[in-house]
DNA sequence: TCATTAAATTGTT
DNA sequence: AACAATTTAATGA
């Protein structure tokens, strides 16, 4: 259990770094909450943000630094934990994928981050620099809306890995870890087919990579999942919830 | 476009 | 952890 030992690079930030570059037109479409911004507040927010590639094993956030920016994941996997530095057991609070966004509660407060984000594979990752993200805070309805249901959704999400934690039977952690992936408010860039190997998974429900495989059979045996090369597609969000063993 | 090869991912022990 | 089988991605004719 101890052997999730990543190529474990802990370079800082990426975004801000000059490893970053603008946002590409094909990425605007992809950041959802942009359409929700008045025409003239959409202009600098998106001359704002800044896109940048993370590696594997790559941290973005560590615990205890200042925030500065809110990131949202346009392309790949990142997993959201509390590991390392600290005193207890590794746990990872949610995996976050495409078109997902977070750190705005860090943010809103003014404080550090409370978790360290780590990217599972290659990803890209667009950043907002704190300073924007007031300003629209300042000025946007819609960005405030879309900032308020961020929060509200993400506080059930916490809620439920709650539960996830408690759950004992490996099928049962892996059925709800999946179903948050597929959260669509959330992550509204996954679509029907969630890429995420095996592997990542199992870096993700904290589980061998043997034991995911055993379990994504008897989920997709219970007709809840379809297992793909590289993937997985879920017919029915509501069935795979409320899977039990 | 097709064939070949390397790399990634899966299935199994 | 190791290994074989399968799938994808990359390369060059």
């Amino acid at each position: 259990m101890a052997a999730h030992a990543f190529p474990s690079a802990t370079r800082a930030s990426a975004v801000q770094a000059s490893r970053s570059r603008g946002l590409l037109p094909g990425e605007i479409e992809h950041i959802h909450w942009l359409s929700k911004l008045e025409p003239e507040l959409r202009e600098r927010a998106t001359a704002d943000l800044r896109v940048a590639s993370v590696a594997p094993g790559e941290l973005l956030c560590r615990v205890g630094r200042q925030g500065t920016f809110w990131f949202g994941v346009i392309d790949g996997l990142l997993k959201m934990s509390n590991d390392s530095a600290s005193m207890a057991m590794p746990i990872t609070f949610t995996g976050v994928s495409r078109g997902g966004w977070f750190g705005e509660g860090t943010l809103l407060k003014n404080e550090v981050y409370r978790y360290n984000i780590q990217a599972l594979r290659n990803s890209v990752v667009a950043g907002m620099p704190v300073a924007t993200f007031h300003w629209l805070l300042d000025r946007s309805i819609g960005f405030n809306r879309f900032v308020m249901n961020q929060l509200n959704e993400r506080l059930g999400q916490f809620i439920a890995a709650r539960e996830i934690d408690r759950l004992t039977h490996p099928d049962e952690r892996v059925a709800r870890s999946l179903a948050a992936l597929f959260h669509p408010v959330l992550y509204p860039g996954v679509g029907d087919m969630l890429r995420i190997t095996q592997q990542e998974l199992g870096y993700l429900v904290g589980l061998s990579r043997q034991r995911v495989n055993q379990a994504l059979t008897t989920l997709q045996a219970a007709g809840v999942i379809v297992v793909a090369y590289g993937g997985l597609r879920v017919p029915d969000l509501e069935k795979l919830r409320h899977y039990t063993a």
